[in-house]
DNA sequence: CTCTATACGGAGAGATCACTCCGCTTAGAC
DNA sequence: GTCTAAGCGGAGTGATCTCTCCGTATAGAG
């Protein structure tokens, strides 16, 4: 499974032309998916990046792929978000990631339905770390510890169908619903009234997770 | 604006045989939705309905104009558990609506993105009975005095995004993360931290959400 | 400068979709 | 039973989308 065309392998090196036309694809890609969704036409994106559709399905051979890209590049930016928290010395580590992550993923909405939905190593890695993050904020008793990390994926969902009812309009609005969330999250007197979601269930849920665009 | 084609208008009562494939159509629409998401072809639909695609372009003149017969009756429902709940004596108004209405949102999930993106009428009932619950809630001390009735249209967005994610796995995932959101709403020492989105701008985002079918 | 592997553009193939049109059928009033 | 307004089915239209193919252009090694 670990094949070709991902992010920058050493395979074979690019001609400089070819390097910088993937590199004008990719962020015609985050402008167009950003303002029509994934559903915008490859020719669109092409035409914005200046460059034949040729050109474009040489370097992702599918549209699935060119998405597929972004992902990636969004999740290895989260990822070494979650690093950085990690090393949070107070128990904020989670707040502090919950807060960096959104505001990255509000500039990059674009393809945010297809950020979880991916059968990546990256995703399981993003998620071991915010695991750490949320044992750390109980250890420190800024969260509440009948709380689960698959209560923090969901947590996620929901920053994700905020975002995308609001960011045209209200670029911040997310922060607010994260200060609702969090406070949620805080310790107290009584426990969540229902059970939290498997982590089973949760695996099912990132691997079904919204077709949109697959299935054609 | 109060134009034809709506539910059960009394402009001309329909032919007994017409009226039964109406219902048989929204029932197909329903299921379909459901299963394939908005994008569903409404060949599909007329299969699924048991009739044929000019019996569905009679009956609703546009794709749209199914998902907006759906969404009617959704936001009719939902108008309705409003209007019980506000006459929950103890200020439990509130929590009960979300509980209910997102039970039944579960249940008809297919045209959920649509649900507040209309212009309707029905809309602003809605928003205005969930006002009114809010202050209800309020004065009996079951919810924190700073969270403002748009913070109740960010969290059925936040509702929707777990909605859709966990669904078709997990249906009943939603009411863990409402304990969470519920947890959130409690009175509390502090404040939360940032400013609530201005109902204006509350208004844009309901007028702009998710063209998905529209854009055709 | 030469030469070739690599890259380029964009017309067009093939699918799929929403929606229309029209000849046939039928409910239901009389 | 007759008659007709209302309803029906589904082939066909035109738009749009993803992806392919191939003649042309060029980077860059020798």
């Amino acid at each position: 499974m670990t094949s070709a065309t991902n992010t920058a392998n050493l395979e074979r090196p690019l001609r400089k032309d070819a390097a910088q036309h993937r590199q004008q694809l990719l962020a015609a890609a985050v402008q167009v998916f950003d303002e029509q969704g994934l559903d915008a036409s490859v020719t669109e994106i092409a035409r914005v990046a200046g460059v034949g559709i040729g050109t474009l399905y040489r370097r992702f051979p599918t549209k699935d792929a060119l998405i597929d890209a972004l992902v990636r590049e969004i999740l290895g930016a989260t990822i070494q978000m979650a690093r950085d928290a990690v090393r949070a010395p107070d128990g904020t580590g989670l707040e502090r990631f919950l807060e960096a992550s959104s505001a990255y993923q509000a500039e990059h909405a674009g393809c945010l339905p297809r950020l979880w939905n991916t059968d990546h190593e990256m995703v399981k890695t993003a998620r071991q770390l915010i695991a750490k993050l949320l044992v750390d904020a109980k250890k420190h008793d800024r969260i509440r510890h009948d709380l689960t990390s698959t209560d923090l994926s969901l947590a996620m969902f929901s920053l994700l169908g905020v975002l995308e009812a609001t960011l045209p309009v209200a670029p911040d609005a997310w922060r607010r619903h994260l200060d609702l969330l969090i406070a949620g999250m805080r310790p107290a007197a009584l426990n969540l009234p229902h059970r939290a979601l498997s982590t089973a269930s949760l695996d099912k849920v990132l691997a079904t997770h919204i077709p949109t665009v697959a299935a054609r």
